[in-house]
DNA sequence: ATGGCAATGTTTCATTGA
């Protein structure tokens, strides 16, 4: 089992490179964040074609939130949002497939730290917090997949004296992260030892690519019985080169049956 | 072994992202 995050930065833009990217490492489940797009344009007879039911809560221009499964998988109870935290902003994606749940979350951006879209974001945190609490009580395999916003320790960012305290970086966003952990979930990329400077998000400005100028901002969350059937965490950088890429890079987990 | 912002809207620049 196969199981993948990846924030595009617009489908419509990315759609040739997640198709080439299903093509070439067939994963079986996939959570896509910033689709960028109203229900009604989501390409989903292209993703069918290449062999993927998809599932999604979109919206123009901003956000927007998809899950992908290979058609052979049973995908059921497919929930958006946050139960209790009317929000406009399509964010969140749960669904239950292969005998687990899923849930894939864009969380927002804080902007800057102390702005009104800063609050937004903690108290966001809090929100999805009490949400994979009650999932985790339902559904003991449990995999929360997305683009978190926050990179967890000075470790996951190129250079933690530029970041530190800023957006992203903040310890109020760090803690906001370790509230989700202490709900019963593991970074599954510190399930194992990793490369050093492996990160998933790299600004499109100024050669942070190629200088590998990256925060580790993606993640995949695992409650035990997942953590336990984990074998491999990753994130492939080769799907952030060449042409049009998008800024993230997917991360992927790999389960034992 | 990569590349010097990108995507969207209704544009002729503003906004947002991270």
């Amino acid at each position: 089992m196969l199981l993948a995050a990846w924030n595009v930065n617009s489908l419509s833009v990315r759609l040739p490179r997640l198709l080439a990217w299903l093509a070439a490492n067939r994963p079986d489940v996939v959570c896509l964040q910033e689709t960028k797009l109203a229900d009604e344009k989501f390409p989903a007879r292209e993703l069918a074609a290449a062999g993927y039911a998809a599932h999604f809560a979109g919206q123009k221009t901003y956000n927007g939130v998809a899950l992908l499964a290979q058609e052979a998988l049973h995908v059921g109870d497919v929930a958006i949002g946050i139960p209790g935290f009317p929000d406009e902003q399509k964010r969140v994606i749960a669904a239950t497939v292969a005998g687990m749940r899923v849930v894939g979350v864009y969380v927002p951006n804080g902007q800057a730290v102390g702005s009104e879209k800063y609050r937004y974001k903690l108290d966001w945190y809090a929100a999805l917090a009490g949400m994979l609490r009650g999932e985790l009580a339902r559904h003991p395999a449990l995999a929360v997949g997305g683009d978190f916003n926050v990179a967890p320790e000075d470790r996951d960012v190129h250079d933690p004296a530029l970041w530190a305290g800023q957006v992203l970086c903040s310890e109020p966003e760090r803690a906001a992260f370790r509230a989700l952990l202490a709900v019963g979930l593991a970074d599954s990329f510190r399930l194992f030892d990793q490369p050093e400077k492996t990160f998933s998000w790299w600004d499109y400005r100024m050669l942070a690519f190629p200088k590998n100028h990256g925060l580790r901002i993606d993640h995949i969350l695992l409650s035990p019985p997942l953590a336990a059937r984990c074998t491999a965490s990753r994130i492939d950088r080769n799907a952030r080169k060449g042409e049009k890429p998008s800024d993230h890079a997917p991360v992927l987990v790999e389960l034992r049956d």
